[in-house]
RNA sequence: GGCCCUGUGGCGCAACUGAAUAGCGCACUGGAUUUCGGCUCCAGCGGUUACAGGUUUGAAUCCUGUCAGGGUCACCA
């Protein structure tokens, strides 16, 4: 409809404002709900450029307009606000339109060029946290977004599987895991803990030993006992502990933290470590085959945890692959003169000129930095997908900063394809308590929110609650137990996406469980409800003689209409948020029009039948928005 | 300190490509309904959109400054 009028403004703007009028002045907006009408145009600008006021302007507009289309029914101005009332007939059509339509607002699949979405990207030293589930819901929502927006979809990530930290875990159970009767370290197979877990375990358990050693060394020189240890690093403690005197607290601690940064450097612990890393670059095959054991524990772990979150992958990128592609890009970008050489040997970028500053590339000893392979990983993409168009990155907004320097590194390579990334960078999850206190999630604290400790915790509350509700008599077990499972994660998903991405949050473990207000069950059950609806109406027809719709039933077309657009805005804006608002919107509306009128007792037929198919087409907008949030939508709960 | 992000009723959020009296949820108060699935609906209470200027016919939205919170400025990832 607003393409109809805007057409005809710009068709017959001589004849109504005797000049040429541009595009930008047309502006629509949903019409004020205290105002009459279903959509308003804004005739400031025409006031403006017509040098009347803008009363005379919209009465001159909206005459026309209703002449000339026949789907306006009147108009009104008040303000600078002409308001157009649209036909009860018009809105019957855009029902029967998409009602024919199975997927409704979504674009032609794969019509738009290849676009690949990284989510999750993990360190395979620990398992899967609150902070990752944010991550991992936002980038496979996004990309079904994408995907029915038309674009053919590459969802992946980027494992981070090799590196200092990895080691540490390895050395870990090498060292500390106790031996069975059969002579067998810790396994998965032979403790039943989860691949994840159990790495995770010895990376802890490696940073306790770690403390510990570190602390014992601290005390030593703190009783000037330097043996063993350089001139350089007793005087290094001397500097630090001495300036401790006369300062304030945080000060002190900030040195504290200093004097055990050059403890732990110190550790036998922290060295072996590194050998390892050494022996492992160098392909040693006993390091080697204990780096894919321990590995193939953890992507075993990450599998079942994907599979309860409900996403997946199309293709996987390992940085032990890419970094070397990095190295090489380094090369090449050292002799075209993108990058320049220090004299200890490590490559560098100077991007002062883009109000950035040098940027570190490769390691003086020629080792990779992150960096280093984030930009053979992105080559190495466009390699694999040559009708790629861009990438989406989902990381946190503490590496707003990486990225810039990533795109901009890129771009100065000469890939034309930079200007086509996008860092979806979202906020951090904190941890409120029940005291309403907001705190940082800190592994040495334990206050970190396990992921697969998170989703049981979830369906467990929502198998509580539907219990006690109870509309599941008849169904097995099997039914109950995925039912129960698709109000928690619909809970939580819906809770964690319901937020701009970009803004911080607070998750707060009571209302992440809530099932009324602005919540995913909120919006399941009047789906399921719907769907109860339509099982005891029997047959559906198709719309005629329907001659008039009420208020209530208007409203409702008018924001299904609005389904294709807003399913656009998230696509453009990267934001779920969005369509999880729209739901929301069209839930509340859906239960207005409930409670007003009735559906299957009413009498006439023809009456009866529209308002089947209209609840029919409102069980599939809010199906097929849960859908792009990740979120399933029960028949019956 | 430099750069980036955020700041909306008690709490959680929306509107942030400028437009009418700043919407919604939770909580609180009152009411409807005992139903086609009440995990429902209606109403009330509650905000000079952190603060101060500026641009504009019009500012939560854009600009400048201040304040507060977070992030980042590693030969970490």
């Amino acid at each position: 409809m607003e393409a109809l009028i805007k057409q005809a403004l710009l068709d017959h703007s001589q004849e109504i404002f005797e000049m040429d009028i541009s595009e930008k002045m047309i502006q629509f907006q949903k019409t004020r709900k205290d105002v009459e009408g279903d959509l308003t145009l804004v005739v400031f600008p025409f006031g403006k450029v017509l040098k009347c006021s803008p009363v005379d302007a919209g009465e001159k507009i909206g005459a026309f307009l209703v002449e000339k289309i026949d789907a306006l029914a009147s108009y009104s101005v008040i303000n600078g606000f002409l308001n157009f009332v649209i036909s009860d007939q018009y809105w019957l059509g855009r029902l029967s339109d998409m009602d024919s339509q199975e997927k409704f607002g979504f674009q032609e699949a794969n019509s738009k060029p290849t676009v690949m979405v990284e989510y999750s990207s993990p360190n395979t030293n620990k398992p899967l946290h609150l902070g990752h589930l944010r991550n991992i819901f936002l980038g496979y929502s996004v990309a079904e977004i994408l995907k029915a927006n038309g674009h053919k979809m590459v969802k992946t990530q980027i494992i981070n599987d090799r590196g200092i930290h990895i080691c540490k875990s390895m050395l870990a159970w090498e060292r500390f895991s106790p031996v069975n009767d059969k002579g067998e370290r810790e396994t998965p197979e032979n403790t039943g803990i989860k691949g994840d877990k159990l790495v995770g375990k010895y990376y802890v358990l490696f940073d306790k030993h770690f403390n510990t050693e570190a602390n014992k060394i601290i005390q030593g020189w703190e009783n000037a006992d330097f043996s063993g240890y350089s001139e350089e690093i007793s005087a290094e403690f001397e500097r630090l502990n001495s300036s401790k005197a006369g300062k304030d607290e945080k000060a002190i601690a900030g040195l504290n933290e200093k004097i055990k940064d050059l403890a732990k450097n110190q550790t036998t612990i922290l060295l072996d470590a590194k050998e390892m890393l050494i022996l492992w670059e160098a392909k040693d095959p006993q390091v080697y085959l204990l780096w894919t054991t321990m590995n193939g524990w953890v992507y075993k772990g990450f599998e079942k945890t994907y599979d309860m979150m409900g996403v997946d992958f199309d293709t996987l990128y390992y940085e032990s692959n890419t970094f070397l592609i990095g190295k090489d890009l380094v090369e090449d970008g050292l002799s075209s003169g993108v990058f320049f050489k220090k004299d200890d040997g490590s490559v560098w970028i100077d991007l002062t000129d883009d109000g950035l500053d040098e940027k570190l590339v490769l390691r003086s000893d020629g080792t990779a930095v992150y960096m280093t392979q984030d930009v053979g990983t992105a080559v190495d993409r466009f390699k694999d997908y040559p009708d790629l168009d861009g990438i989406i990155y989902t990381v946190g907004n503490e590496q707003d900063y990486h990225f810039r320097v990533l795109f901009l590194i890129l771009q100065k390579l000469g890939y034309a394809w930079a200007k086509n990334c996008y860092h979806l960078s979202y906020g951090m999850v904190e941890l409120r308590n029940s005291a309403g206190e907001v705190g940082k999630m800190k592994s040495r604290e334990g206050t970190v929110v396990d992921a697969d400790d998170l989703m049981d915790e979830v369906v467990g509350a929502a198998r509580l609650m539907t219990q006690a509700r109870g509309h599941i008599d008849g169904m097995s077990s099997e039914e109950r137990d995925e039912l129960f499972y698709k109000i928690g994660m619909g809970g939580l998903k819906y809770y964690l996406l319901k937020v701009d991405p970009r803004k911080g949050m607070a998750f707060n473990p009571e209302e992440s469980i809530e099932l009324n207000g602005n919540t995913g069950p909120f919006i399941q059950y009047a789906h399921a409800r719907i769907k109860s609806l339509l099982a005891k109406g029997g047959e559906l027809h198709n719309l005629r003689d329907v001659e008039s719709i009420s208020a209530e039933e208007k409203e409702i077309l008018k924001h299904l209409n609005c389904f294709p657009e807003v399913i656009r805005e998230a696509g453009e804006g990267h934001s779920p948020a969005l369509l999880a608002n729209y739901a929301f919107e069209l839930v509340k509306l859906y239960n207005s029009f409930y409670q007003s009128v009735t559906v299957l007792k009413e009498e006439d037929a023809t009456l009866r039948n529209m308002r089947l198919v209209l609840s029919s087409n409102v069980a599939k907008v809010i199906d097929l928005s849960l859908g792009l949030l990740g979120i399933k939508a029960p028949e019956r709960m």
